[in-house]
DNA sequence: TCCCTGACTGGTT
DNA sequence: AAACCAGCCAGGG
């Protein structure tokens, strides 16, 4: 299995506290994989119900919105499941990250991209 | 084992 | 602003 570096990644996704999200790129460089974002897709991509423990909707693009996939209508399940941890979405269906996104040690300005 | 595909991102055109 | 492009890695056929 590719659990050394998909473990690692949901590891990370299990910390984004509830009312929080974090981007791709940024779980990856927390992981320990700098410019691995693709890799925490795929990684959550073949999550399965047995690992439901992992908050996968917390986890959106470096721009704050709900990533498209494969599947129409994960979106908007990922949407709602934000929207009950009282996550905002503006009329462009983003995600303010100042505003939200997790910030694990300190709290700087929080750039909207997480530096790799 | 080769080949294809897939929840990304940052930099260039 | 949108389209392209190059990294990056694992799993299934």
């Amino acid at each position: 299995m590719a659990d050394s570096i998909y473990r690692r990644i949901y590891a990370e996704v299990r910390r984004v506290p509830r009312g929080r999200v974090a981007t791709y790129g940024q779980i990856a460089t927390l992981a320990g994989f700098p410019r691995h974002a693709r890799q925490v897709g795929y990684a959550l991509h073949s999550l399965r119900e047995s690992e439901e423990s992992v908050p996968w909707h917390r986890i959106v693009n470096g721009q704050g919105e709900v990533s498209p996939r494969s599947v129409p209508g994960w979106d908007e399940i990922q949407r709602e499941l934000l929207e009950n941890e009282d996550v905002e979405f503006d009329a462009r269906g983003r995600i303010d990250l100042v505003r939200y996104q997790w910030r694990p040690r300190s709290r700087r300005k929080a750039a909207a991209r997480p530096r790799l």
